[in-house]
DNA sequence: TAACTAATAGTCATTTTGACCATAATATTG
DNA sequence: CAATATTATGGTCAAAATGACTATTAGTTA
């Protein structure tokens, strides 16, 4: 089974930033390149239990939700021989999770989705189905548990859809339809060290936000 | 590459029911068995033109616009050895395919959805999510190019509908959603052979279908 | 204290929705 | 042939949602 490998496709959001986690290559064909975590599924594992363990032994992310994105199988996608590859999905907080690099992984750095330098194989593609997919997610289902820290401003949830989307909204609209859907409960704390007047942060309501995320939903603003 | 595998899933409306394309494995360890349209991915093709191959030979089927679903790897789910499958999607009518077994498949069949017989391995679970992801996939694109006659009523769209969904809708509120997107042009004719009054026909405008597969779109009803 | 920045709240016309009701056009039946 | 049945088609209406704004508030900083 050594025709079929994983990529990971990690997103996070820092900064008002969206980000792509990429892990540099310490040996083989690609040596001293970025491109994303992945490597070979094992015979007696399941594919979903490969990405899960290729993500960690790579770049020490674990206990994360991993989705499937679909797997790509062009001929020609790997350059030495006919790999089929199973692209994984996740969104997280980056600072929740210190990266430790290991196994074939030399480093491994989140980048700036606008900076991301040339990827080998069909590693852009990948990029670029996933961040579809994120776009289409975003509209269909509460997104941002796992982007967001725990207490987090509208503005900030507002820059997260601003950054996923990429196309400015509504404060005041966006601010409005959130509040209809009662996902949000306010804690009562404020925004600190800011030299503006200081917003009131919020966090998620699990139940409505889990309710939410089988429910089909639509957020088009 | 004889460790990833192929499987078809294709969804068929008729008599206002929806249907799924299946053959009757004519060899192997599942021999007499009614099964999912798959088989092997050979190297030097790529998947997606596998998938177009292995429906061809084995139904007859083709120049459909096959879409993918997603890889399935569980360690057991294929008997003998580790097999990675992955599926395939599409939507079409019947109406217009002959079915002609061939290769491992000894016959070829639509089954009523409802009226699935046991199906072996994993390919109960491949359907669940096709058909889920058909769920999806009607309240975001439009639907029905490829599932009604040329020319159909409102009530055959509405059928199709409620088919997929598997809820009532209301009869004049579907219209008019349906008469606002201009998806629709009206035929100079009208139904035959129905002991009621006779419905107008339709058919999709392919530029608009076209513009709202891509554009995002949504039909709660 | 004035200027600035962002938070928060509200307005309002328009569109969309959901749940109905009414009438029209055929076909079948007694 | 009149009554009945069946589906088509069109309309009503209150409630909710949307999009594009405007206004006010609270705190910072020059």
């Amino acid at each position: 089974m050594d025709s079929v490998s994983i990529d990971c496709l990690l997103f996070g959001f820092n900064d008002g930033v969206l980000k792509i986690l990429m892990v540099k290559h310490g040996e083989g064909i690609s040596k001293g390149k970025w491109a994303l975590p992945g490597g070979w599924i094992n015979d007696t594992e399941n594919i979903d239990d490969a990405a899960s363990r290729l993500l960690y032994v790579l770049t020490g992310v674990s206990d994360i939700y991993l989705e499937q994105l679909r797997a790509f199988g062009e001929v020609n996608r790997f350059p030495t021989k006919r790999v089929i590859t199973v692209a994984y999905f996740a969104l997280i907080k980056p600072e929740n999770y210190s990266l430790h690099p290991g196994f074939t992984a030399s480093a491994a750095k989140w980048f700036d989705i606008q900076k991301v330098p040339k990827l080998p194989y069909d590693h852009k593609k990948i990029m670029e189905f996933g961040f579809g997919f994120l776009q289409h997610k975003v509209r269909h289902e509460p997104i941002g548990f796992n982007l967001l820290p725990q207490k987090f401003t509208l503005l900030e949830l507002q820059e997260l859809y601003e950054a996923i989307l990429r196309k400015p909204l509504d404060k005041s609209n966006f601010r409005r339809k959130l509040m209809n859907m009662n996902l949000l409960v306010p804690c009562k704390e404020k925004q600190k060290d800011v030299s503006h007047r200081a917003a009131l942060l919020y966090s998620f309501d699990k139940k409505i936000y889990d309710k939410l995320v089988k429910e089909e939903f639509n957020f088009e603003l």
